[in-house]
DNA sequence: CGAATTGGTCAGTTTGCCTTACGACATGAT
DNA sequence: ATCATGTCGTAAGGCAAACTGACCAATTCG
């Protein structure tokens, strides 16, 4: 048995990081879109992300979310039309707009994490709470060091 | 405390997932960009996925990578327009058409799959190889029994 | 103060995907 | 054997979500 044959053998991880994670997103839009928000699209979906909309600016946004702020823009300007956001003028300084959610868009974004969390509660249940906090774990501490090396 | 406290320290598995991804994906396109491949995008290198390439058909690339056999064939176009494959008649089935990587295409390939497996090492170096493993047969499982449930 | 930086917007472009439509070939039922 | 039906690849056109470049207004810093 020579090494090489060992390496094939060897799953790649991002190939399963995707895989997994595909699934999840999946999960998340399915379930939003099931929840009746059809006039919004899975790029929307993904703003939604932890921490909330609410109270933050364009700016942040689009370094969180690791697009220009044009592209945010463009999305943000969707959500509002569509009635989910305001952007408020920030007293503090003139230039900057803040983010506030509406009633509606703080319900979009519950349910945006109780699919997230219905999800997390799926996959414990696929893989037993033993195998479930060593996958949060792991998954957990190389999310945390891959951020420490950047 | 609340059981909402606890609800609340949960990480959403699926932010890890794809944080985690993103940073393989990363590394890989950043790989393949510094070997001189500029001549073809992050799309491109996505349809450098298991199984090879070399011999298989445009529409079984398509149900592999979920998406149509229309954006295959684009992509195959400019992958073959830059030389990295070619699509030849299939004997058996004149209606069809196998993809055959040229030399360039299997270094490509190759590349592809150092860079993949590199960042596996990478990550077995951040976590060391006890949670390495144990990563890997989490997400091995998790991606087996998401594949069964569909 | 003046210069450089930052927050947001406008305009235009590219990319990667989609839908619809089609022609060539294959296949299974009658 | 033929004919309806399905499949493989392609073509044409459209669209969403990203990009770059240029810009103004406000802020911050030397």
């Amino acid at each position: 048995m020579s090494t090489e044959s060992l390496n094939d053998r060897t799953p790649f991880l991002g190939a399963l990081m995707r895989h997994s994670w595909q699934w999840v997103w999946a999960q998340i839009i399915a379930g939003v879109t099931a929840a009746g928000y059809d006039d919004i699209t899975a790029a929307h979906i993904g703003m939604f992300r932890h921490p909330s909309l609410d109270g933050h600016r364009p700016t942040e946004l689009a370094d969180q979310l690791q697009i220009t702020k044009q592209s945010v823009n463009d999305l943000l300007g969707h959500l509002e039309r569509a009635g989910y956001i305001t952007r408020q003028p920030e007293p503090a300084d003139k230039r900057a707009r803040v983010i506030r959610l509406t009633a509606k868009g703080h319900r979009l974004e519950q349910t945006v994490r109780d699919h997230a969390q219905a999800a997390n509660r799926q996959i414990e249940e696929l893989l037993g709470t033993r195998r479930y906090t060593q996958l949060v774990n792991g998954l957990q501490e190389l999310s945390d060091k891959i951020t420490a090396n950047s």
